[in-house]
RNA sequence: GCUGCCGUAGCUCAGGGGUAGAGCACUCCCUUGGUAAGGGAGAGGCCGGGAGUUCAAAUCUCCCCGGCAGCACCA
C-alpha cells in the first residue's frame, strides 16, 4: 500500500501506509500522547481517532486540554453513555435524539412509565459502570437500507423516523459505546473511559415533544451537565447556586419590591419598593423619549371589537385576548370589548384624528400601554412573561424614505438607555417574512431591505431568524440575558405596512395625493415588568444609587442620636434622596444586616460621636468599613450620584 | 396547553392515617449596644380548594386552582 505523508499542526510531517489511523499516529508520536489522544482533525475535518487515513494530509491530535473539543466530545460521548445506561435499565426504552448543548446534552427517550428524579442516580451510577467499562467507541459506514432494517428490527421507531428524514441518500454513520449502538454523525472519544466519571451530573427530568412539535408524542427528556474535570464542574455547580440568588422572584421577595397572587395569575402586584423602581425607570425613559422628539399620548385599555375586528387581531389573537361582555340586563345593546392586548390599533385612531400632511412626518407616538395578554399557564414566569404588562409603545408614522433613519435613530436611543442601565451589549435578531402573513411579497422585500440595511449602517452585529417576523411585517428584536443565562426579548422595532392601510391612516403628500404612511412600531425596554425582571438580575438587586429604590438609611446607634438621625434623613429628602431613619431600639449591628440584605446602597450610622460633629459614619452596600464624613459633604455626593445618567452635566 | 415535581405560620422549610413543628419576621419586656443576627416572654395555621376512601385525612385516591423546571407558544 502506498505511504501518505501527514502534515502536523508544527508543519512536521510524517509518513505512514495509507489506512493509518489517528490512533496509530498518536501512539507512533509518543505513548503518552497516543493514551491522552481523544480525537483528531483531518484536513480541518473533526475526526474520530479510529478512522483509517487514506491520502496526503493536513493532522492534529486533540488531547484533552483542547477545550472546546474535549467539552464537545465529553459531552456527546456522555449522552451515548446516558442512553445506554438509561436502556440497560429499563431495556424497554425507546431512544431517539441526544444532542450536545451549553455546558452539556440533553437525551429524548420514549418509555410508557415516565422517568423520577430519584432515577438520575441510578442512570448516573449505571453510566460510571459503563465509563469504568472502558470499552472502545467504535464507528462503521452503513448504508441506509441496512439500517432501517436494523432498526427496524431491534423496535427503534423514533431512529427509522430520523433516517428516512434525512435528505439525500449519503450513508449513515453508525456508533458503538461496547455493545450499544447509536445512529450518530461523531465523532467520538476512543474509549467510554476517556468520559470523566467524576465531572458530570444529570440535572433534570422533563417533558418534551419529538420533533419539537407539540402534535407529536410526549417523550421524557434527561437533562445533563458535563465538564473536563471535577472542580469545573463544581464551579459549574456554584455558578448556578449565585444565580440562582439573583433570582429577581427571589429578589422581589426579600427586597420588597412585588408580590403576584393566585387570583390574578401573571399579573404583578408593586410594593412601594418596586413601584418606586418602577416610576424611577419610566420617569426617565420618558424624558429619553420626550428628547428624542416622542409626543406621549394615552388609549383607553377596553376596546370594542369592532376595532379589533378591523385591525385583524380578532381573527388572528382573539384566543390570546381577555374579552369582556357587558351584562345585558344593564346594558342598552350587548357590547363585546376586549382589553387591548396591544396599543397599535389605539394609535392609530390617534393618528386619524385630523388630517396628516407629509410634513407632519415622522410621527412618534408613545404610550406607556397597558396591555393584557392571555399567556399560556405553562409560560408564564415572575416578571418576564407575565398576562398584564406596560409596554414603553410607540408608533412611527412616516414614509418609506423615512424608515432607515428612524430605525437608525431608534436604534441609537435604545443602546444609549441600555448602556445607561447597566447593558453594554446586546443581541439582535432580525426577523424575516412568516409562512402565515398579511400584505404582498413586493411589499415583504421592501420592509425587510429597509430594516437590514439599516441595522447594516450601523455596524451592529445581528443575527437572522428566518420566518419570525410577524404576520404583518419584518422586525429587529433587541435580547438581554437573565441571571441563569436565558434570553428575553426586550427592545423591539417592527416594520408595519399592512395595519395602517387596514385602519384607514393617511396623509396628504407633496403632490397633493391622498398616501398611507408605514408605521414602525417600536419599543425600547419591552415591557417594564420584563425590563426589571431582567434589570434586578442583572444587578443581582445592587441598583446603583438614582435607581435604588430605597436609596440611604439612616441608623442610631443609640437613641439620643434619633434628633440627629431625623435631621439629616430631612435634610437629605429636601434634595429628593430617598432616605429613611432607622431609629429602632437593636444594635447597629442588626440594622447594618437588615439593611444590606434590603440591599440599600448606603447606610448612614450616627451616634453620640456624630451628633456632636453634625456628621454621619457612611457605609457602602458590600463595604467593609465606613467613613465619617461631614453632612454637606454627604448630601452633595449622594445628590450628585443619584442624578439619573441623563440629567448629569 | 403538555410532561414531571411541588403547595404546611408573613418568609424559608421540617413532619406525615390518630393533640400541627423549627428558625427568621411580628407584639410586649429587659438591654443604649460603634458597622452583617443581644436576651426573655407572647401571639400567629381549616396543612391551596373540592370530593372520595377510612372509626379517623394535613398525610392516601381523584378532580380543580396556583407555582417550579423543561417542551410548545410568544405581535
Amino acid at each position: 500500500m502506498a505511504d501518505i505523508t501527514l502534515t502536523l499542526p508544527d508543519g512536521a510531517k510524517r509518513s505512514y501506509p495509507a489506512g493509518i489511523t489517528g490512533a496509530e499516529v498518536a501512539a507512533d508520536i509518543s505513548k503518552s500522547l497516543g493514551k491522552a489522544a481523544i480525537a483528531c482533525e483531518i484536513n480541518g475535518k473533526f475526526s474520530d481517532l479510529s478512522i483509517p487515513i487514506d491520502a496526503d494530509s493536513d493532522f492534529r491530535i486533540f488531547t484533552m486540554k483542547d477545550e472546546e473539543q474535549a467539552l464537545e466530545l465529553i459531552r456527546h460521548d456522555a449522552a451515548h453513555i446516558m442512553a445506554r445506561a438509561v436502556q440497560e435499565l429499563w431495556p424497554d426504552t425507546k431512544v431517539t435524539i441526544g444532542p450536545v448543548i451549553k455546558n452539556g446534552w440533553y437525551y429524548d427517550f420514549d418509555r410508557a412509565e415516565p422517568f423520577h428524579e430519584d432515577d438520575l442516580k441510578l442512570i448516573e451510577k449505571k453510566m460510571r459502570e459503563i465509563i469504568n467499562k472502558r470499552e472502545p467507541v467504535t464507528t462503521e459506514v452503513w448504508d441506509r437500507e441496512r439500517a432501517i432494517k436494523f432498526y427496524e428490527a431491534n423496535n427503534e421507531p423514533y431512529k427509522v423516523e430520523l433516517i428516512e428524514s434525512i435528505p439525500g441518500d449519503e450513508d449513515l454513520r453508525m456508533y458503538w459505546h461496547g455493545h450499544w449502538q447509536d445512529l450518530c454523525r461523531g465523532p467520538h472519544l476512543a474509549h467510554t473511559g476517556q468520559v470523566p466519571g467524576d465531572a458530570f451530573k444529570l440535572m433534570s427530568v422533563a417533558g418534551a415533544y419529538w420533533r419539537g412539535d407539540s402534535n407529536n408524542a410526549m417523550l421524557q427528556r434527561i437533562y445533563g451537565v458535563a465538564f473536563r474535570n471535577k472542580q469545573d464542574l463544581k464551579a459549574y455547580l456554584h455558578m448556578l447556586e449565585e444565580a440562582e440568588k439573583r433570582d429577581h422572584r427571589k429578589l422581589g421577595k426579600t427586597m420588597d419590591l412585588f408580590h403576584i397572587q393566585e387570583e390574578a395569575p401573571g399579573m404583578v402586584f408593586w410594593h412601594p419598593n418596586g413601584w418606586t423602581l418602577y416610576r424611577v425607570l419610566q420617569d426617565y425613559m420618558r424624558r429619553r423619549q420626550i428628547a428624542d422628539g416622542y409626543l406621549e399620548i394615552n388609549t383607553p385599555e377596553v376596546v370594542d371589537r369592532k376595532l379589533w375586528e378591523a385591525s385583524g387581531h380578532w381573527e388572528k389573537y382573539r384566543e390570546n385576548m381577555f374579552i369582556t361582555e357587558i351584562d345585558e340586563e344593564h346594558a342598552n345593546e350587548k357590547r363585546v370589548n376586549a382589553l387591548k392586548p396591544m396599543n397599535c390599533p389605539c394609535h392609530v385612531q390617534v393618528y386619524n384624528q385630523g388630517l396628516k400632511s407629509y410634513r407632519d412626518l415622522p410621527l412618534r407616538l408613545a404610550e406607556f400601554g397597558s396591555c393584557h395578554r392571555y399567556e399560556s399557564s405553562g409560560s408564564m414566569h415572575g416578571l418576564m412573561r407575565v398576562r398584564g404588562f406596560t409596554q414603553d409603545d410607540a408608533h412611527i408614522f412616516c414614509t418609506e424614505d423615512q424608515i432607515a433613519g428612524e430605525t437608525k435613530k431608534f436604534i441609537e436611543l435604545l443602546s444609549s438607555v441600555y448602556k445607561d442601565l447597566g447593558f453594554d451589549s446586546f443581541d439582535i435578531k432580525f426577523s424575516t417574512r412568516p409562512e402565515v402573513r398579511a400584505g404582498s411579497d413586493e411589499v415583504w422585500d421592501q420592509a425587510e431591505a429597509a430594516l437590514e440595511n439599516a441595522i447594516k449602517a450601523l455596524d451592529l452585529p445581528y443575527e437572522v431568524d428566518p420566518g419570525e417576523g410577524a404576520f404583518y411585517g419584518p422586525k429587529l428584536d433587541f435580547k438581554l440575558t437573565d441571571a441563569i443565562g436565558r434570553e428575553w426579548q426586550l427592545g423591539t422595532l417592527q416594520a408595519d405596512f399592512v395595519l395602517p392601510e387596514r385602519l384607514e391612516a393617511e396623509y396628504i403628500g407633496e403632490d397633493g395625493q391622498k398616501h398611507t404612511p408605514v408605521m414602525l412600531h417600536r419599543a425600547t425596554l419591552g415591557s417594564f415588568e420584563r425590563f426589571l425582571g431582567v434589570l434586578i438580575e442583572n444587578y443581582a438587586g445592587k441598583f446603583p444609587l438614582w435607581l435604588a429604590p430605597r436609596q440611604v438609611v439612616v441608623a442610631s446607634i443609640v437613641s439620643d442620636a434619633d434628633g440627629w438621625v431625623n435631621e439629616v434623613v430631612e435634610r437629605l429628602r429636601a434634595k429628593g434622596i430617598r432616605a429613611e431613619a432607622d431609629t429602632r431600639n437593636e444594635k447597629i449591628n442588626y440594622k447594618v444586616r437588615e439593611h444590606s440584605m434590603g440591599k440599600v446602597p448606603v447606610i448612614l450610622a450616627v451616634g453620640m460621636k456624630e451628633v456632636e460633629e453634625k456628621t454621619v459614619s457612611m457605609r457602602r452596600l458590600g463595604d467593609k468599613g465606613s467613613k465619617v464624613l461631614g453632612i454637606d459633604e454627604v448630601v452633595a455626593e449622594l445628590v450628585a450620584e443619584a442624578t439619573p445618567p441623563d440629567l448629569r452635566d
